[in-house]
DNA sequence: ATCGCTGTATTATCACGCTATCACACCGAC
DNA sequence: GTCGGTGTGATAGCGTGATAATACAGCGAT
């Protein structure tokens, strides 16, 4: 399990953590009762506040992704799966739209944004693949 | 000349200033040695705080887009429009690269991601005739 | 029971974006 | 010169994301 923290991103760390912990959720990388890193060994990993950790699992109880287990760690709830996967397709949906409104309404015309998705396309998957 | 700013979006209001601004001047809505609204003026349209739309026309001066006439106003320099077009270019695909990296990363394949941006553009597109 | 791990909560501090005022300096029109 | 518009600068306050340090409570192994 491997996360990508990008400080100074505007979007918020603990929120980066949410949205990425939901990702692995829908990929199947972490599977339903799975006990997942503590709030401070996270902290340790990622180099951030344990407080900052903490947030974002609380966030992920409330949305019923996580449960805490006191004095065990953090598990990954039963019906999470489905769940992840259409938060996931719904966050990238919406970013995706945010980044197109504003394509559009900056002036530039349906074909040269269809080029300059194919590139970054290709880019994304190329260094996805470095990855891993 | 027709800004949208949102609030809590997640850019700061001055940057979603600078860019919008750049954008017009990309577009040819602006052109160079026309005199903008005032940082009142604009403050006044957008209900925003006089500072922060200093602020934005501040950096803007500092990129060489805009050139203050003191106690007439802001005006657009003679070289922007191509300055302007390149920094357009370059802002979206940042954006769009962003969003393509975290959505491969997070494990949606090419063919969905395909899928998704053919929906968002259209979506776009219509609500962007919509608005001119 | 004790120890070490865990989650949880509290408080203080800092940086930053934004707002709200106010004062000052410059230019053009009268 | 005066007045009204302009850009510019300074100060204070608010909200929030993030850090830091500390304390408390639950669970399991020993």
């Amino acid at each position: 399990m491997q996360l990508s923290i990008e400080p100074n991103n505007g979007i918020p760390i603990y929120e980066q953590l949410v949205r990425q912990i939901k990702y692995a959720v829908a990929e199947g990388i972490l599977v339903p009762g799975q006990v997942i890193p503590s709030v401070r060994d996270m902290a340790k990993q990622l180099t951030l506040n344990p407080n900052t950790v903490q947030r974002a699992y609380f966030q992920l109880q409330n949305e019923e992704v996580l449960q805490s287990l006191r004095g065990r760690g953090v598990a990954v709830c039963e019906g999470a799966k489905k769940q992840c996967v259409a938060d996931r397709q719904q966050i990238l949906a919406e970013r995706l739209a945010a980044v197109l409104d504003e394509a559009i309404r900056g002036g530039l015309d349906e074909d040269r944004l269809r080029s300059m998705f194919e590139k970054a396309l290709k880019n994304a998957i190329r260094t996805g693949e470095k990855q891993s």
